[in-house]
DNA sequence: GTTTATGCAAATTCTTTGCAATACT
DNA sequence: AGTATTGCAAAGAATTTGCATAAAC
């Protein structure tokens, strides 16, 4: 498993506090989280903006990917290796949200083909938000 | 075309002024919008806190679902008469925004079939954004 | 006449910006 | 030393809540 440190300098960024701890939430996590959900994760809390500017810099940087949600909060998951290595990013991948948990995960074994669309559509990106139970929570319940 | 007090009688709504004219927006629209966008394009504006109560409403009521955007704002589209007659909704058909002028369509044409998710899995709903440049902002550029 | 919807004020939450102080290379 | 990052204060959006008034049935 790669570490914080190793990815901050595999994207030239300069190692703080701040971006390895963040990215440790991330690594430990494996969840999409938002600028909140990072904030209530850290072990030593930094300030708020630095947490928004940091998910900024990854964001540009190709570190994270953005996660749709449907509560109004921006959230952000880890690229996967191969994600960072092709040009655009590749996404295709299934984002899950459990209902109960409110937790979202990618589900990376699944592809979703990307369907045609009626000409004069240019599609650049397609993301799949998938919601329900997720088997963590389905097995609390059974 | 349905209009905005037959669609509120048929879902046991009072009518009122707020109610017709914002569900005549999203007939004359026929695009997800968003609160903001809704307060633009109502010709006589009522208080925003009147909106967004009648969002929560119409979402409740199914007459709206939820589309997914990584703006940050909370969007929303009529639901077809399909949508509503099935239960649970059926939200299978593509959602597309357009990365130029910010507007997001549903595709009804297209549907996206769903994946098989690892056991454990319970999917209750699937959401599939496209983005890209619509028909009309690449016709314009060519 | 009852019940439900609206407007207004105000509070909360999410996110961004400016600038001086600090940390990284 | 020089440049990028951080914290703090503050501003700006988006969204929610409480309560009295007004409108719908």
């Amino acid at each position: 498993m790669a570490s914080s440190e190793s990815i901050l300098r595999n994207h030239a960024l300069r190692l703080t506090g701040s971006r390895e701890e963040i990215l440790d939430v991330f690594l430990r996590e494996s969840r999409a989280l938002s600028q909140r959900e990072i904030e209530l994760e850290m072990e030593q809390a930094c300030d708020r903006v630095t947490i928004y500017r940091t998910l900024s810099t990854f964001l540009e940087k190709g570190l994270l990917h953005k996660v749709l949600d449907d509560s109004g909060v921006t959230k952000f998951a880890l690229c996967s290796t191969t994600c960072v290595e092709h040009e655009p990013h590749q996404h295709d991948h299934v984002h899950f949200k459990c209902v109960q948990c409110g937790n979202t995960l990618c589900v990376e074994e699944v592809h979703v083909h990307m369907p045609i669309l009626p000409s004069g559509y240019a599609v650049q990106e397609m993301n799949v938000l998938m919601q329900g139970v997720c088997p963590d929570c389905g097995k609390t319940r059974a």
